[in-house]
DNA sequence: GAACTAAGTTTATTGAATAAACTATGACCG
DNA sequence: CGGTCATAGTTTATTCAATAAACTTAGTTC
């Protein structure tokens, strides 16, 4: 539909292009938005402004609203999404369960299933259930987001440990069942582009941190991931971080990786699970050595500050169960970051914002890749309410 | 001319766009490119082609050339550039001196001057000399890359210890005495972009580190400075990388900085000075406490492999003096990130290439601005034979 | 030398945006 | 309360860039 790359060539592009402004424009202030106000935003004429508009309702994208109070001459007519027509597939597929979501275009999930399957059985049940939903939604899905842990190129999985992939065609697979474009996103990556899309001002780059059992991390540049080939990026967990005699030898079998001493495991102790809540990690946390939350931090600390100077990043986020850590945590931090900063390169820390609905992540990576749109804080706030 | 960003609005900036695609594809391959080339590598018709081609002649940016071999049918004419009519101001500013230089568009350096002063006279002999140039070649400049120690936005010099400016509004003043558009260029990004552009292939993250008196850093991708707002972006010189008891006190008063260890003169002892040749850095080196050399290859190391892991970067590139260490030192960092390395995070790292002049980093980046168009390594070689 | 092939130009057409005139609707104000 | 102004949005004629298709030029191949 409106996907495709932007070729720049020829007037169809730039119509794709204007299309896709005035959409993220829609999008950006669902309910809010008008005719001239996008005529406004873009610098276009209010003639291309509404024949942009009448193109995008005619698709089905957005749909009339309300009419506005004035603010001096004639009301206008507000603009909202369409959430009626088209619908996002959105599956985040783990080692033993897959989730897998149908999100309307204002955010809101419609429907969710959930898969559950062996090592064995798990590729015939995903494709099952993946034609069941292509049967049942023929001609209203838009566009596919597929989740996982593992590096990819949006095509292919290159490599899943915990799914004992390598090189899967992923994309390819689904398309063919889906008959709609198909694009796979890292899991850190979903999360911090989840993250990255609720500030409405994101400017410049952000670096976002995983802490689980395992540590990645994912950048983000204005909200979206950072351009380039990004297929292994993130992959800072088993980077050598400590070099004193003590350090611990990780899981990998090397020695002094991050997240040998800054993963929740290495924090809270073998009794540390991704699937525990946030109040019984706090309980962990009470109980842990302090010693070893102090040393993870100020190791994490570490390697974000350099990160940080090379990037110039404007502020870093860690997301992940670490976030039920708490102030306490995120105060040692931020005080062995500041300790060495001078004015310009202290960068600030916070946790990712708990609202931030995962599924939300792929569902704007997919929509963005198709449409070119990000949603706003507030349909982000209205998916996540829905969640669970 | 055909600056200014890409509004991609309407029809006129598709127009440029295309101008660029073409110019860019001369560039690439300059002598060698025909009409019917630039048609089939922009997917635009051969009429929409010659049509480029024209404007192109037109506005003196390239010229027909001789014809080609027949390859079965008509023989096509080359296209060259146009190295006789617009020139490119190159301003490298240092603390005591300045190299101002005029660059045609083949990048052969058509003309260079020195301005030595003082820190009294700096502004006024500055602001002479470009006075005098705009009105030496007035209608002939086409556009100006300055050249600078410190941070910047490409507009403003926010923050130079070296040259002790704070916030100067650089380009604006030298826009008034040039009327062309300038452009401020940190001295390692410069130097980053000289080295990148040398690669016909230049995908991915690259990193760059300028190691001499000070350390700076820089990001390139696809060839080009990574995108974003980079004004501060690179600064890892005194970032903390040496925990252990025994870190040295660095020059900016903090402790374990890895300018502390891995700077020139932190390796190589108090004798070292940027403007050392490489035969007497050698010498210092074989001179050196080889132990120190060793402690600085290996907190360098382990300072790109986490910049490295983050960005999935694709090579990292060691510039500056550091070059003249030769072999020996680039064996130790080596050693050091293949230490604990796996077979898919084990980036490669080389020395910058003695040839690439820095002025023509410059002159790359003001080119790329203005016309939106990389030198191709052919075309580098040429401009470095012509240096000093 | 006839057929073919590639390079490049000419001409009519298409599509997207614009400018300018116009309609619609409400606010403001004497 | 009616005139004036401001804002929203549409209609129509025009401009501009790219395209398609026919055509010219100039070579190779058989």
């Amino acid at each position: 539909m409106l996907n495709g790359d932007d070729a720049l060539d020829t007037q169809a592009s730039v119509r794709r292009a204007n299309l896709r402004r005035a959409l993220q424009l829609v999008f950006r202030a669902p309910g809010a938005q008008t005719r001239a106000g996008i005529a406004r935003g873009t610098g276009l004429t209010a003639a291309t402004a509404s024949s942009l508009v009448a193109e995008l309702i005619e698709l089905r994208l957005i749909v009339d609203g309300e009419q506005a109070a004035s603010t001096g001459g004639k009301r206008a007519t507000t603009l909202s999404i369409d959430a009626d027509h088209h619908l996002i597939v959105v599956i985040v597929i783990r080692p033993t369960d897959a989730r897998i979501a149908l999100v309307a275009l204002d955010g809101t999930e419609v429907e969710t299933h959930r898969v559950t399957y062996t090592e064995k059985t798990r590729d015939r049940m995903l494709d099952e259930a993946v034609a069941d939903l292509a049967r049942e939604h023929a001609g209203r899905l838009l566009v596919a987001g597929v989740q996982l842990p593992g590096t990819t190129d949006g095509r292919r999985v290159f490599e899943s440990v915990q799914l004992d992939w390598t090189d899967v065609p992923l994309a390819d697979r689904f398309e063919r069942l889906l008959a709609v474009p198909v694009l796979l996103v890292n899991d850190v990556d979903a999360e911090a582009i989840a993250e990255a899309a609720r500030e409405d001002e994101s400017a410049g780059y952000r670096l976002f941190i995983h802490i689980g059992t395992g540590i990645g991390a994912a950048v983000t540049l204005d909200g979206e991931l950072a351009p380039g080939p990004r297929d292994r990026a993130g992959e800072i967990g088993h980077v050598q971080v400590v070099f004193s005699d003590d350090a611990r030898t990780c899981r990998c079998g090397r020695v002094g990786c991050l997240e040998s001493v800054a993963s929740m495991t290495a924090m809270l102790g073998d009794d540390f699970d991704d699937a525990l809540d946030d109040a019984a990690i706090a309980g962990l946390a009470a109980a842990a050595d302090q010693a070893g939350l102090a040393d993870g931090a100020r190791a994490l600390a570490r390697t974000i500050k350099l990160i940080a100077a090379v990037l110039d990043a404007a502020e870093v986020v860690i997301g992940g169960p670490a976030r039920a850590l708490g102030a306490p945590f995120l105060e040692l931090v931020q005080a062995e970051i500041d300790y060495t900063a001078t004015g310009t390169t202290r960068v600030p820390v916070r946790f990712a914002d708990a609202g931030a609905s995962i599924s939300t992540g792929v569902a704007q990576v997919a929509l963005s890749s198709a449409l070119g749109v990000r949603w706003s804080p507030a349909q982000l706030r209205a998916a996540s309410a829905l969640r669970d």
